[in-house]
DNA sequence: GAGTGGTCTAGACCACTCT
DNA sequence: GAGTGGTCTAGACCACTCA
């Protein structure tokens, strides 16, 4: 995993999977064929997902325009030496990311090059921003343990009695703080986060080298008024609008991993959903726009 | 489409599909053995699409139990009398909706009820807000086809001197102003607006009804200080955060339909996204939370 | 009417989980 | 080691689009 080529003004790209494979790539003359051409890199993993990765790549260094067409299901498949319902797998993949249309009677249509976001840095403010070319920051504030109001107990599946660890942290862009985070972790989780130093980066990235696998995530996204640990965390005036996040989080069995609420300064970042007839995907964005 | 059970306490069911399907039923015993176990109603459309929500509606229904596990795929399959790839496809879309989980190696675990919004309930305010069994309301403040601007001629795919069809529009919820909306069509698509009522519910449904076919769009979430205009047709104080979504929607083709600004007042809506390592899907929601 | 994507089948093998 | 979901194949028919 993570192939790369040389050269400069290498873009980022990641793929949408579950292993979330980071690809980084150049503009200019891409090593497509080495892939499929010849002598077929290790690259692991599904086939229909390097396919993907490859079609993104050659969409991507506009090999069939933008709003060209794509090659039919059938000589896809015959091109790459597969069989069509892995190349409609593939397809499906670029389909929920934006990237091409589908629309029965007519070849697919190249709609752009989406940079969709992975999972992961939907989950870790850390990996989204160093995605960004940013420099992240993370400070924690206060930290304890105690036991779960109704509301945590309910939210995160805990039986009456049962302890939560509260985590207070600024995130920062490069040393400017964007972002207040309140998380609550269930004690098996937060008994990991509590070893962790207060400027440590990303829990997430500690939690996933833990074992703990995040498979789901519900993100609610509305505006809120700063109010006076805002304010002085962020460093605004109290009562100003912040574009508000909660998360939850659940592992693959949907047993819950977290809850946070997250409250960013206006301007610093948005969310981005690109939505169809069947699927979405969401993305953070840097600033405005 | 739109079959129906009589029965008090029926609850909104939204079905993920093209031709979205909506689906009233009650809490009690469902009648889901007519669709499968007796003469098969009509309700057309792909087989996995109708087994889809024959599941969604057993899983509603506690069938498995929250958190419970759903039978393996060969059972379904051989329950249903379908294939394996149909009882995959139709456990995608459940999947899609964060109904369910998928892991290699275990049963799919149940994850709730997710009560996921249509595609179009997306685009349109209106069918959103009846969804909720809101009332929905509609004022244009202000229409007119000018130049479209740079940025519109790049976002919209027009050509140079092509023009575009402004509109302000003030949306309600139950004769309160909630959000504001700032839309550019190309003038194709404006042709027909213009000829609309002031109060006019739904321009997406009109559209709709004339042969647009919305197929995808984009959706930008941040937070923007209320200018004058939006103070004043919402009735805040200039200042204050709104909720700001800017929406772009395209045809099956990828030929651009709209452009839309719009702000909403604090509290009145908020968007929730479910989010998983493979698929992702958004909603709009009634007020915080 | 030819071409295309949507749907469906019947099988196969594998990676993974759990007991 | 048995069971399960993930992946892949090779075919089939249909609904739809477009020339």
């Amino acid at each position: 995993m993570g192939e790369r080529t040389a050269g400069a003004l290498s873009a980022l790209n990641l793929c949408f999977s579950e292993d979330f494979e980071v690809t980084l790539y150049r503009g200019g003359m891409v090593d497509k064929a080495l892939e499929w051409g010849g002598g077929s890199v290790e690259t692991e993993g599904a086939q229909y997902r390097k396919l993907a990765a490859n079609m993104r790549r050659e969409i991507e260094a506009g090999e069939f325009g933008n709003n060209g067409r794509l090659p039919s299901e059938e000589s896809l498949a015959e091109q790459y030496g597969v069989s069509r319902g892995t190349v409609r797998n593939a397809l499906a993949l670029l389909r929920a990311n934006g990237l091409v249309t589908s629309r029965r009677g007519t070849r697919r249509v190249v709609l752009g090059t989406a940079r969709t976001q992975s999972f992961q840095e939907l989950l870790s403010f850390t990996a989204w921003a160093r995605a960004q070319g940013e420099e992240p920051g993370a400070r924690t504030m206060h930290s304890r343990v105690r036991p779960a109001t109704v509301a945590e107990r309910e939210v995160l599946q805990l039986a009456a009695g049962d302890e939560v660890t509260e985590v207070l942290r600024l995130r920062l862009l490069g040393r400017v703080p964007v972002m207040l985070e309140r998380t609550v972790y269930p004690s098996r989780i937060g008994a990991v986060i509590e070893r962790l130093a207060a400027d440590n980066l990303s829990h997430t990235e500690v939690l996933d080298a833990s074992g703990v696998v995040f498979a789901d995530s519900e993100h609610t996204i509305d505006v809120v008024a700063a109010n006076q640990t805002d304010a002085q965390m962020l460093g605004c005036v109290e009562g100003v609008g912040l574009l508000r996040e909660i998360r939850r989080a659940t592992d693959p069995a949907g047993v819950p991993l977290l809850w946070s609420e997250d409250r960013f300064l206006p301007g610093t970042v948005s969310f981005a959903v690109h939505n169809s007839a069947s699927v979405s995907s969401l993305a953070r964005r840097r600033g405005i726009r």
